[in-house]
DNA sequence: GGGTAATAGTTGTTTTTGTAACTAACAAGG
DNA sequence: CCTTGTTAGTTACAAAAACAACTATTACCC
């Protein structure tokens, strides 16, 4: 009687995700880190105002489903380094608007640049097809809308 | 004049495969973290027991590319807890021997019966063929060999 | 209005990592 | 042998994450 014995660690999905994550993350990580100085966190507060304009803390720690504190750090961060400003909402004082400097600008337009090359790399192991299909699926893994 | 402007934060695959493997991973976290207290390295470390036997450090080390610190940190906690035992060899006294004891075993089948089912689960969202293509393409990103 | 609860964001403290320097054991060449 | 270099594993210290408690403001509702 054989066992049904054919789970493998290297087969697990939240094994497989981490280790595919750390690997793929490396070199793009170290880019901004001693490019700009900035963790990781910092990175995707930046993106994030790049890519959707001004937003509150809140609203970026929603989308990118990032804890308040790190938010919070990484705005004194990216503040302190004159790379975004905030502004409190007079119909709201506990929020601010955060919104990046031309500074910031520029920083994004680099890594955003960089991130997509890089992307492209990474993805170019694979045909159109399965990226699409990769992309769709990780989606769903990470409880992401469409 | 259209901008090629296609690329967004939310298909960069590093940023996707981190919040799929943290989603992915929460609930089997708080598993073995509330069943055993244990930390993620540790789960780790005594799932490498549990599935290939005796291993040294090193060799864990690198068939899960976890840093010698963390092993080390992990085979301390782990040994504390009678999970493991660890005994020199003779020929080479620099390198420990590990090996689950009896409650290692009973954690491990208990974590491994775990595992697979959550695994199973994670995988269902997709059909037989776009698992085994998804696992395929997340060896190939996590650079483990087939 | 006045009290209670909720929300946006911050700060402080404890765990966990990351990094580098360290010990102990072996290896190899002269 | 004995110096130099390498390897297995540990430890110490600094950086970052997690978690809880806090301030300030707004919302609810009796």
């Amino acid at each position: 009687m054989p066992e049904k014995d054919d789970f493998v660690l290297q087969d697990f999905l939240p094994f497989l995700l981490n280790r595919a994550a750390e690997e793929s993350s490396l070199a793009f990580q170290s880019y901004y880190k001693n490019r700009y100085g900035m963790l990781r966190n910092e990175w995707r507060v930046l993106f994030h105002l790049g890519t959707y304009g001004t937003m509150t803390a809140k609203d970026i720690g929603q989308r990118a489903k990032i804890h308040k504190t790190k938010i919070s750090r990484a705005v004194a961060k990216l503040t302190e380094r004159r790379f975004i400003t905030r502004s409190r909402d007079e119909n709201d004082r506990r929020s601010e608007h955060l919104q990046l400097t031309p500074a910031g600008e520029a920083a994004y337009r680099d890594l955003r640049g960089q991130a997509a090359s890089y992307d492209k790399q990474l993805a170019s192991r694979f045909s159109a097809e399965e990226e699409k299909v990769l992309r769709r699926m990780l989606r769903q893994l990470a409880c992401i809308e469409p």
